[in-house]
DNA sequence: CTCTTGACTATCGGAAGTCGATATATCATA
DNA sequence: TATGATATATCGACTTCCGATAGTCAAGAG
């Protein structure tokens, strides 16, 4: 099996995540990361376009230039996944889910391993 | 309402999640948390030793003087979680399954929160 | 007995990541 | 015009992480 790359950093592991469904400019993702924990994980601008920009570094996310030309006055700027980054993303769903589904399967039934 | 602080860090998190199955010793919670990822995580002792200090200091873990008292030759410290402690982490997990529930959720049906 | 290996705790220093404050600009509302 | 939300961006300080290193102890190999 293919040795998977370490752990993405809790900033960039929210913003994958939030990017799996679908692209978002930064402000939005600021949003919707706080959202999917029901504010308790806040990302400021300073945590954020940091973090964005090393994703693009990195090869996961690109800025869609389509919806940045279409409108004009548009500040936004929108990200989303390359292929590499969406694969990324559902790995590290996976590995959550797994961390979840264990250590509350542990709680719940002392069920072993 | 009672204000849950911010998120641990990654090395924190997985330490008391680990403990909720339990109390360990510092070695085997390096061990244990690689396990509950597959190997995806792998938290070494610079990692380790700081992080159980710091949780300590913070009042989320003690180490059980029972358990080093009970055998002379022992080197290992256990450790277990407060109350306090456990609040977090079961806040936590709970934090992590919304998360991931909403994601996934989002991927396979689009279906609304 | 000695040598090696694995269990176990511990610290150091540098690198990476995070956060709050700050800045700037646009737009809507009052 | 002034307030507040949207939106991007940068800075410096702080926290956290990580690999390397070091040391002790016990067990097994030679």
């Amino acid at each position: 099996m293919i040795k998977s790359s370490k752990p993405l950093p809790a900033a960039s592991l929210h913003i994958v995540l939030a990017l799996l469904e679908g692209e978002l400019h930064g402000y939005a993702l600021m949003r919707r990361v706080g959202e999917l924990s029901d504010g308790a994980v806040k990302m400021g601008p300073g945590t954020l376009y940091g973090t964005l920009n090393r994703l693009v570094d990195d090869g996961l996310i690109i800025e869609t230039t389509d919806r940045a030309a279409h409108t004009d006055t548009e500040r936004r700027r929108y990200y989303e996944l390359t292929p590499t980054g969406r694969a990324v993303a559902l790995s590290e769903l996976a590995r959550l889910q797994m961390l979840v589904h264990r250590v509350a399967g542990h709680l719940a039934g002392g069920a072993p391993a």
